[in-house]
RNA sequence: GGCGGCGUGGCCGAGUGGUUUAGGCAGGGGCCUGCAAAGCCCCGUACGGCGGUUCGAUUCCGCCCGCCGCCUCCA
């Protein structure tokens, strides 16, 4: 069974669940007000390893994560551009799902988004105020943390510290100054909703904790995002429920940040990198890999080095599937349902089960990793040595954990179609045949120099690029 | 200031109280090859500093140094 740490508890521990053989996730998705950049890249994939292993279990996993589609940025990045903000807030979503499909993410099973939600989240704050633990004031209604049992327990951190470092409010109606806003009472300009306490649009905290317990119901098994969700956002979340005495996430899961140059990558600090960027300079199975090849909870850092390493490691796993003509049993991209295989003996079954044991544990992918890279090294040195089937194996397991992890390595033939290349290749090929070795050495330079790396196959000349 | 994390060989990045090594990338040597490429084999005796506990610490404890984060919208 998978141990995870746990934000709650700050410690590793077995995943209970609420429902044996059924996992409920709920991840923290993007407010749409901006194309995505590394870090949310990294969530994306952390928790699509997170649930791929979960699905590879043999587990039925419902995963939920939400788009905010209304928030101070989303309206005040629409008034720059003289959009609406409904109109922004779509144009970065399919941004958004773009993104996330070029790294291979897997869509959730649910997507809502806030402002389908305002009902509902009107509703709650109602209930809220009904109960006396939230108050209106002139410009909102607020949750008054003091009534909240436990608060603070996810910030790990005393409550008058996180009171003294609270920012100043200009609402001087605030009972403390940890209470959060509720619900936003409308000003010029801005999208509104009706309530009980005049139009206006919810605060951010509220969506996903309607949201979460609407789609995946009470006590839910998993709530997850990056580290830096865990206060405010996470803390107010379960302080709504805790008020309305509801159960909420039984599980906390954080990753950790993208950094860059050895600092949190940030538009404030000027480092900020695009994620298109990065999917456009690379293979976007080079940034899984990087992410998976570092602890989830630790920071990574990303570099033009980092991913060229990235680069170089799956090159080597996509050579091993070209070998073993693995191109037709790989994955489609589609999670695998079984980390054992279908069909047992295909797979080296100890090799499966100490892959398992390090995702196990905490979702030690770096581990689990080397084990593929251990693998390959297998199979390529069994098959040199001419033991044809052992090695099939081991190439296949490796292949096949790798696509549990996501990671679909390309197993097949680049087609060359330039008949200008092929010609090359041809003319080389009878210049070998015929030992003109100048000759042939002076060919195979012309089609490194069109960008090919030119190797000897039994069937003759191959390339494939760099 | 409060709270927390980190410091591992050229780079990235796991892990462990000693008796066997993470793994990858890069580099060196060798095998293979007409030469290469790919692949395989071998190679670096790494754990911030100072003490302490211990038969023995990179791994536990303390202190120090350095780096980073959170406490405020933020993935």
């Amino acid at each position: 069974m998978l141990r995870l740490h746990d934000t709650a508890t700050a410690q590793v521990c077995p995943l209970a669940l609420r429902q044996p053989g059924a996992v409920s996730l709920y991840v923290c998705g993007p407010t749409v007000y901006d194309a995505p950049h590394l870090g949310h890249g990294r969530f994306a994939l952390v928790f699509d390893v997170l649930r791929r292993y979960l699905i590879a279990s043999g587990l039925e996993v419902t995963y939920v994560s939400n788009i905010t589609d209304v928030d101070d940025k989303v309206i005040e990045r629409a008034h720059t551009e003289g959009v609406e903000p409904a109109v922004l807030a779509r144009r970065y979503e399919e941004v958004w799902w773009t993104a996330m499909d070029a790294l291979g993410v897997l869509r959730p099973d649910h997507v809502p988004h806030a402002t389908a939600y305002v009902a509902r989240m009107v509703e709650l704050i109602a209930e809220l105020v009904a109960r006396g633990v939230a108050y209106e004031t002139p410009d909102g209604v607020y949750l008054s943390t003091e009534a909240v049992p436990g608060y603070g327990l996810l910030a790990h951190q005393p409550l008058d510290t996180l009171r003294a470092g609270a920012r100043v409010e200009t609402v001087e109606a605030k009972r403390s100054p940890l209470d959060f806003v509720l619900w936003k009472k409308a000003k010029p300009g801005e999208p509104t909703w009706p309530s009980p306490w005049g139009p206006g649009r919810p605060g951010w905290h509220t969506e996903c904790v309607v949201m979460s317990l609407d789609l995946l119901g009470e006590g839910f098994d998993v709530h997850g995002g990056a580290i830096d969700l865990i206060f405010p956002h996470h803390e107010n979340e379960r302080a709504q429920a805790v008020a309305l005495g509801r159960d909420f996430a039984h599980h906390w899961v954080h990753n950790g940040w993208v950094t860059v140059a050895g600092e949190k990558m940030s538009k404030s600090l000027g480092n900020f990198t695009s994620l298109d960027d990065l999917l456009a300079r690379s293979d976007p199975r080079a940034y899984r890999l990087l992410v998976v090849r570092a602890h989830y909870r630790s920071p990574i850092e990303v570099t033009p080095e980092t991913i060229r390493q990235a680069e170089s490691g799956l090159a080597r796993l996509d050579e091993l599937a070209r070998r073993f003509g693995l191109a037709d049993l790989l994955a489609t991209g589609g999670p695998v349902t079984s980390v054992t295989g279908a069909g047992e003996d295909d797979l080296d079954q100890a090799a499966v089960a100490r892959f398992v044991e390090r995702m196990d544990d905490d979702l030690d992918t770096p581990a689990a990793l080397s084990g593929i890279f251990e693998l390959a090294r297998e199979a390529n040195a069994a098959a040199d040595a001419g033991h044809d089937q052992p090695a099939a194996r081991a190439a296949r397991t490796a292949a096949h954990l790798a696509a549990v992890l996501g990671l679909s390595l390309r197993g097949a033939q680049p087609t060359v179609e330039d008949p200008e290349v092929l010609d090359l290749m041809a003319r080389r090929d009878v210049a070998r045949a015929e030992r003109r070795f100048a000759d042939a050495d002076a060919l195979r330079a012309e089609l490194v120099e069109r960008g090919w790396v030119v190797e000897d196959a039994a069937e003759g000349t191959r390339v494939r690029r760099p």
